[in-house]
DNA sequence: AGGCTTCATCGAAGCGCTTCGACAACTGCT
DNA sequence: AGCAGTTGTCGAAGCGCTTCGATGAAGCCT
């Protein structure tokens, strides 16, 4: 193992002088810096992380927390998960991986043993329990998600309200009169998961102001349930010409109904989907569609954690406006 | 924050106790031992990571490699990850994730700097850039995912060529004489992805063994990718009754293709899947599959590293048995 | 009873790094 | 010429833990 002393040596001077190369707190040199730099380049050092952590009290990690409920949303949190990796690496920190399974206990443990100097809480629930003991604890936190007060906390987050809001807005102005809301499993509404609600408020809002008709129909994504929803909606609403989808899994079952039900997309039904670019564009219709910016909310959330580490700036809710990308799946309303 | 010295102070003994108290390597009296996990409890002591790596060499950390290649499978990856992570957690190892991006230097940095006691390897190609460097760092490496070599080498993975070899079973002994399979993006067989080569290998061999006629068809997982695929297979073959898809994304087009071409699943063509159980479940059509077992594999490979690290068990290959679960979506071939 | 083990505990050293204060060598004033 | 300030470097202390050797007490044998 090569030690900050070997690299000391060999450069000609003392490990202290290694050590403010490297961090740059204290001027040196530029002989010495590149003699330093050298001698670190051909011995390939990299400094010991749980002496560096010891002794400069950062440990140069941040760890990420999966969700407590990990049933859904993978592929968006794999995204995400990627996104904090790879921004994090780049402003020199590693990533500490955590489930949802340890709970809120995780939390204190990551804290008491200076495991990470930051943490940032994914999938957040309108009421995380989590949530209390981030004040009791030193490393700063950022949420990715909102909860139900997130005042005095630093969150990312795409503003669903906004979002469901922009699917309503777009349908409206494209003539249509009835549309309905295909949303998330049930559970997913009764455990009150604040991105559902949020977008629901913001698209009944839209409705609203808009003068239109809307139906919300929550739905697991089975393709039986999504029919078994579909028919509900038209037989309630036979004048339905708009859908929005907010429900990853059920937007391929949903298409393929239309299909077998002889309604042409978009000429007999417009849809518009709030999920990953990749899988509006992806689907067997381009959909139109609200991304869901994973790898933004990712490298924001970073972001964020950096500035706190290394500023004090004032704890912040950051929403990420969505875009709306007008693809294939909607048109004008059938006159 | 609670140091060492404190527990010991409060339960009147010396930090050397309490420390022979948690790990367990020196005698201690049941009385005392009872103190001192009171005073811990009480004080709510959890032993400062970067000190314990320093001082005891080791820093209960496993690291996990992310696949070069992230452009696919990612709720398999994701699956992986979770798994692994709760292990690791149950053997009280906390888990860093390292992204592709940084490539095989990300090796050599986490081994130089002892932040992690092991590594694994996700997702690893047959001529993996990071396996030559394995061999010259101290920390024991596991691969879920099999090299063109792994001799020497600890690896985990499903057996695709068993794989595709009992999905070809399962179709001839339903009766069916011309299949296809239905593969990959071609980019991956271009780059020589294990798991995609031997399972077509597997699947060939068998088709071979029970007379019957393969077509193999790499495929993009879009729509129209898919439908141009399976139009050239009835060209060639019209009398093609059965399918073996490998291709996650490919599953849901093909499905509602067949369905629009009126060809009823499984009366006229059978269909098999290589995925994830819960997509083979979900499916519009439920899907006779051999399932990916992403857990199991996570759950393995941490099993392997922690023998490795405590035990000197011989490096070895563990190859799972591919289980074929029969659902709706495959039958007897029509007459 | 004296010497040997065994058991339970302690004290001190040291892991590799960061950081603080000290200091020598300059610089630029007056 | 003499002094204050600046710049570049060093030595040493100390971060909180593990572990090694030492030690005292207790139990066992002859």
């Amino acid at each position: 193992m090569v030690t900050i002393a070997e690299v000391a040596r060999r450069a000609g001077v003392s490990p202290s002088t290694v050590s403010y190369v490297l961090s740059g707190k204290r001027a040196i040199s530029v002989e010495t810096r590149e003699r330093v730099r050298r001698s670190i380049r051909e011995l390939g050092y990299h400094p010991n992380a749980g002496a560096r952590a010891l002794a400069g009290n950062r440990s140069h990690v941040i760890a990420l927390m999966m969700p407590l409920r990990t049933d859904m949303y993978l592929p968006v949190m794999m995204e995400i998960a990627l996104a904090v990796a790879t921004t994090a690496r780049s402003h020199n920190y590693d990533v500490l991986l955590l489930t949802g399974e340890e709970g809120a206990s995780a939390v204190r443990r990551i804290a008491d043993s200076a495991s990470a100097d930051a943490m940032i809480l994914m999938d957040v629930e309108l009421d995380d329990e989590r949530l209390p003991l981030l004040d009791e604890i030193a490393p700063p936190a950022v949420l990715i998600g909102q909860p139900a007060d997130p005042s005095g906390l630093t969150c990312v987050d795409l503003d669903f309200a906004a979002a469901g809001a922009s699917c309503v807005a777009h349908l409206a102005g494209l003539g249509h009169r009835e549309i309905a809301l295909i949303g998330e499993a049930p559970a997913v509404y009764e455990r009150h998961t604040g991105f559902a609600e949020r977008t629901l408020a913001g698209a009944r809002a839209a409705a609203r102001e808009h003068g239109v008709r809307m139906l919300h129909r929550p739905t697991e994504g089975t393709y039986d349930a999504v029919a078994a929803q579909l028919t509900r909606v038209f037989d309630e609403r036979p004048g339905t010409t708009g859908l929005v989808v907010q429900n990853e899994a059920a937007i391929e079952p949903l298409l393929s109904l239309l299909r077998q039900q002889g309604r042409a997309v978009p000429e007999d039904i417009s849809v518009v989907a709030i999920c990953p670019e990749q899988v509006a564009a992806q689907a067997s219709v381009r959909l139109t569609s609200v991304a869901l910016p994973a790898q933004e909310m990712g490298r924001r959330a970073v972001e964020r954690v950096v500035e706190r580490l290394d500023g004090t700036v004032q704890p912040s809710l950051d929403l990420l406006a969505p875009e709306l990308t007008h693809r294939t799946s909607s048109g004008p309303a059938p006159a």
